[in-house]
DNA sequence: TATGAATGAGGCTTCATTCAT
DNA sequence: TATGAATGAAGCCTCATTCAT
């Protein structure tokens, strides 16, 4: 009775369910029944496709950190006047990504936070290397000038948990600003927290 | 066979083993009878102090939320040259507080979260009422010229997510710089994108 | 192994293997696992089926009530002649059903008593609306003629209390009399005890 | 703390709160906490006067039993005239017992029935011991021309019957009809519904 | 490929009883 | 004799996964 689907499309199907799910009541708070019945098909169906509830899971979130990578692009570091612009453009597309998905956000930050200590070695991986471009952005920038001085550690993570928190809240409902706004701000912050105070001219230009 | 201890004691100790066992695994993955083990006493015994194991959950929650809002002080705003300083002694008691205490970053940040809907909520109502503090502190001080312009919610999301990750990363064991130092260069970022320019001064004479 | 039966079909083992076991051993005397084991499924089985033990209990004791209520047809008080005999019929079709299923007088006579306040206030919501109709037939009776004085309340009670000490006794196997026996004496008994003396022309006839 | 009791006002106290914990919920329903919060007493104190909570309860039932045998007194069969004003007389005395202490009531007809395959035969014994009175009074009646024809053995269950439904009634608040009332209907019904009827004159003497 | 009934290990909680003080 | 903290066997229920159709 369900449509006949192709193979990749009940896959797909399934993963949506299943987002939707995850995103409602988190991984414990999901049962596979959840998901089934979300997406319309028989509890023997969910195996033919993934391994286990928890496989499915894994999937969702390697998914959720490739397509944040993917809109991170490197920055040109030969033209100091672009950098800000090309700072802005990543935060912007991280951002927006995740605030048009926000089910995304409420797996990758809350549902995945404390799953198990396999799990959690995964992701302050992949938090890692998010880290390191940022990281690296910012040592480039200090031995150019344009960065303030500062310790790069602490100052990336503030920068990231800025964003995270940002995000999470924004998830929440608690501060439903448009994206424009946000980024905007976060820029803004971000500029005022790292930049040296010489480059604040080009700071300007763009905001 | 240890009736050796008081209801108090016992109830510590129980606590205590809690406290290990969730920091270690999380609230999922610890099972009861893990906490009885690290506490050694019967799994009845358990149940004579805690109605239950979320129970026993909830209870360690609130407690850490109250000691970090003990320790948050209300700041002096007659003294303008003063702020700063009560800023940072806030910023570094919470810090102190939890780097001593790693099992409550763990247990705070990680496993509390995502856990269900009505937990959710509550921990949702738990960092509100830090954020008012800080969005409060922030709003007060662009009044009377000391921070700068920009979004006061947008601002005060930083700074608490700026701090989550910090404590978070430190207990991950990614991040294992020294109290002092982490304080001192939170507080540096928290001020460069906070503050007026005028008060710059200011915080020269602190840091 | 066995998905070899309807939903139907495992439904009314499940409910035929409690029926036993309750009947054996009392509702707290009999566990889960008795009953699954009586079945030959497993424990997850039975809760595809039932929400709990005590849900499966009540819907059995429910079961028992409409099936007695079932037998007991309204009796036509057109026509006095018949009347005795429509009574009889009652009385034998009650009396049959419940010696035919012994388990089911075990059950709802012993195990269902004294199970806890609620259950006991829908037991004897049950015994209240059998008792109406031997109330109600017993004041008609007394308005026409056919049944003598008395109290008809008590009457009633003693009447019900009869039957239930007659078919409780049998289940105990104090009193193993043929079923004909039994319904033919209850009848003589009642009728001594009810009718009017002008009315005993009637009774001899049937009896 | 409590008054310093003797160990047999103790042990009367405590029974005295089971009765009413067992009275108001029930043999499972009655946790030994219940009947030492009611007692007053600590846990270890119970096990001091009762090997378990079921040997209290079966020591309640015995004496709840050797109470009623005890108001039930032989029937002088030589005076044929007296013997109603003796039958009514056992029927008061045992009617006015339970219902005076309703406790008892709850807990013999109820809670102590469906217990367990032991108990129950236990129950079963008291039972027929009384039985066995009532048949003799009866078989001895019909022998003397005073009780009609009928078979003994389910006439006196009928009695038994009649008389366990009036007084369970009685207690579950269904039916509050003052004692006299229910001894003399009772006495009524027993009497019509047994007496052979040349004894009628002697019964009418009586009401 | 799809179904959904069946499985059973796993985990939570209760409560009668014990025992050190 | 009294206490009450501690015990742990027992029993209920859940839910991810399997498998016969």
């Amino acid at each position: 009775m369900p449509p006949r689907l192709s193979k990749i499309e009940r896959r797909q199907q399934l993963i949506e369910a299943a987002l939707r799910a995850f995103g409602a009541k988190g991984f414990h708070g999901t049962q596979v029944t959840d998901i089934i019945k979300e997406a319309g098909v028989a509890r023997g169906t969910f195996y033919l496709y993934f391994d286990s509830k928890r496989a499915l899971f894994d999937e969702l979130v390697e998914d959720i950190y490739q397509r944040v990578r993917a809109v991170i692009k490197p920055i040109n570091k030969k033209d100091i006047g672009k950098i800000p612009g090309e700072i802005l453009g990543n935060i912007e597309r991280a951002t927006t990504l995740l605030l048009e998905n926000p089910l995304l956000i409420k797996i990758f930050f809350s549902d995945a936070v404390g799953l198990d200590a396999d799990f959690d070695s995964k992701l302050r991986e992949y938090y890692n290397l998010i880290l390191e471009k940022i990281r690296g952005g910012l040592t480039h920038g200090q031995r150019m000038g344009i960065i303030g001085e500062g310790d790069v550690e602490i100052l990336s993570l503030c920068l990231m948990g800025s964003l995270k928190e940002l995000l999470y809240q924004h998830f929440l409902g608690t501060h439903k600003a448009p994206l424009k706004k946000i980024v905007e701000e976060v820029y803004r912050i971000v500029l005022h927290a790292t930049l040296h105070p010489d480059m604040v001219k080009y700071m300007r230009k763009v905001t």
